[in-house]
DNA sequence: TAAAAATACTCCATAGGTATTTTAT
DNA sequence: ATAAAATACCTATGGAGTATTTTTA
């Protein structure tokens, strides 16, 4: 029977994602050589290199990049088993890695983290933000428990939970406000903002619009929805918001906000884990909480 | 991090398995404490108890039950990443789990395994002889590494290899031997031998006669191929065997076998194995060597 | 009360640390 | 020549053994 051992896969995680031995000994906490051993030890039971060592950095030989993979899926397993643990206690507690795409994060973080501590008391919230396919990855590799994004995403190892519905609405620069507001067809001609490439409020946007990015010339970029609001502000063109950036981004600058008149669009936000996190009772409850911060204007579901 | 070892994993399951501290203990041949004490630990990192302690078994708690179905599959995965060094060999070699379903096996392995010793001598070759529920079972489970069944199975976690086709002769008694072959259709109306449930073989014949058990009330059953062909022999009834159980078990029966004339029911017998099995490639060659020995005659593949 | 698990203790294997050498560009 | 991994050697944790006690139907 092979004898392998946790302790060796986590290792040999660690070398091949700092490709240096003494970098990853530093990233487990023990010293260099401890980590030289155990991964010795591991080549030796799998009777063959798994790294090759250069003067500079090592590299993943053929059998280590398979066993990779193995191993993090070993490692994933490992940690829902300890997980189990937390699923069966009466009260949720310990870290809960949440993330948010960028859309939303600023907006609604704050609110979603006060509202967390108030009913989960003993979770330890660590947030983050990004876009969704960085989402995703983190969610399957067990560095996410849950992740707020918008739907659909059709992925087979994630379950969803639709929350609330969010609008999308104009942003026109002051000037405009006497004008009346352009049908969402009509966009396409007019000088858009929108975010840069990766965020889904892109995609989002431009497929309410109909517009394909290279087929309208006078699309600009921002980084984020503050930057969008400030050059709509400077007359610079007209842009998109989703509902929930509202009371912040438009406090800081002279623009005017519409509904459309009719096709008013709109996206639905949801809740993302893993299928196989055994906390997703838990993670139920937790975003039954956050989907009733917003589901008061916005209830998705009939409650 | 949760700190669990996969030899505490080992040790539950086998605590799972026997339901007793002492007989687990033996099969991981340690003492009692040593296995108390892992287990114990491991419920102090889960912070619950995961089997109830009564005065003559244990049993699995709901967590416990959970946690066994996690380890499984951990181990699961463990012992395919020890796999992963033989497949990196060279030459195959090690022991290596072969199923066969019951009407297949006494006549096929000794061949099959005088076969796959000439070709892979460092091979430790475990036959092993069951119906094709059991093979799954033992194949999904690690028990198994190939199996030898009937097609069509369909398991997508299954990888199957078709191997070669088979024919379905009639067995009749001595005294048929003057009279004309009977249409298969026409056996319904005869007394059929078959073998008993669970057997792919029976289904199989019954698919081919289009018959329902219930149907048919002059059905009679035999636990073997040898007892069908010895009933018939003694005038019972009349059977099917499958074309490779022929030179063996009408050795030592006066019967009458014959193809048929025209429908000639055929089943194609295939090799099996874990598709995330990393012996995958050794399997396939494994495999194509035990075809080889039937397709001379029964050629599969146009080669 | 009897079978079985838990506890007490002792021992040894091995993971880990520090200091040092070897290696490869 | 230098950065980095391997080796040597020591320490200490913890896994396993034997003997014994506790538990519970």
């Amino acid at each position: 029977m092979i004898n392998i051992s946790i302790r060796q896969l986590r290792y040999f995680e660690a070398l091949a994602v700092h490709g240096h031995f003494g970098r990853a000994a530093e990233a487990c906490a023990i010293s260099q050589p401890a980590l030289s051993l155990q991964i010795k030890e591991l080549e030796d039971t799998l009777g063959a290199p798994l790294v090759e060592r250069g003067p500079r950095h090592v590299t993943l030989t053929p059998l280590g990049e398979t066993l990779m993979h193995r191993a993090r899926a070993i490692l994933l397993a490992v940690q829902e088993v300890g997980d189990l643990a937390r699923a069966a206690a009466s009260e949720i507690s310990g870290p809960l890695h949440i993330g948010m795409i960028p859309t939303i994060a600023p907006y609604f973080f704050p609110e979603v983290i006060h509202a967390l501590r108030q009913h989960f008391p003993k979770l330890d919230l660590v947030p983050r933000e990004s876009k969704t396919k960085t989402l995703v990855e983190e969610l399957k590799a067990g560095r996410l428990d849950i992740a707020i994004m918008a739907l659909p995403l059709h992925d087979p190892s994630l379950q969803e939970m639709a929350l609330f519905e969010e609008e999308f609405l104009l942003v026109r620069p002051p000037s405009h406000r006497s004008q009346p507001v352009p049908r969402l067809e009509s966009l396409h001609k007019a000088s858009l903002l929108l975010l840069e490439e990766g965020h889904c409020f892109r995609d989002q946007a431009l497929d309410f619009c109909n517009i394909t990015p290279d087929s309208n010339p006078s699309l600009m970029e921002g980084s984020s929805l503050s930057t969008l609001v400030q050059m709509v502000g400077a007359e610079i063109g007209l842009s998109l918001i989703p509902e929930m950036a509202l009371p912040i981004e438009t406090q800081s600058a002279d623009v005017c906000v519409s509904r459309f008149e009719q096709n008013q669009p709109t996206r639905i936000i949801g809740a993302f884990w893993r299928k196989t996190n055994p906390l997703g009772t838990s993670l139920e409850a937790i975003a039954k909480v956050i989907g009733a911060l917003r589901s008061e204007d916005n209830p998705l579901t009939s409650a």
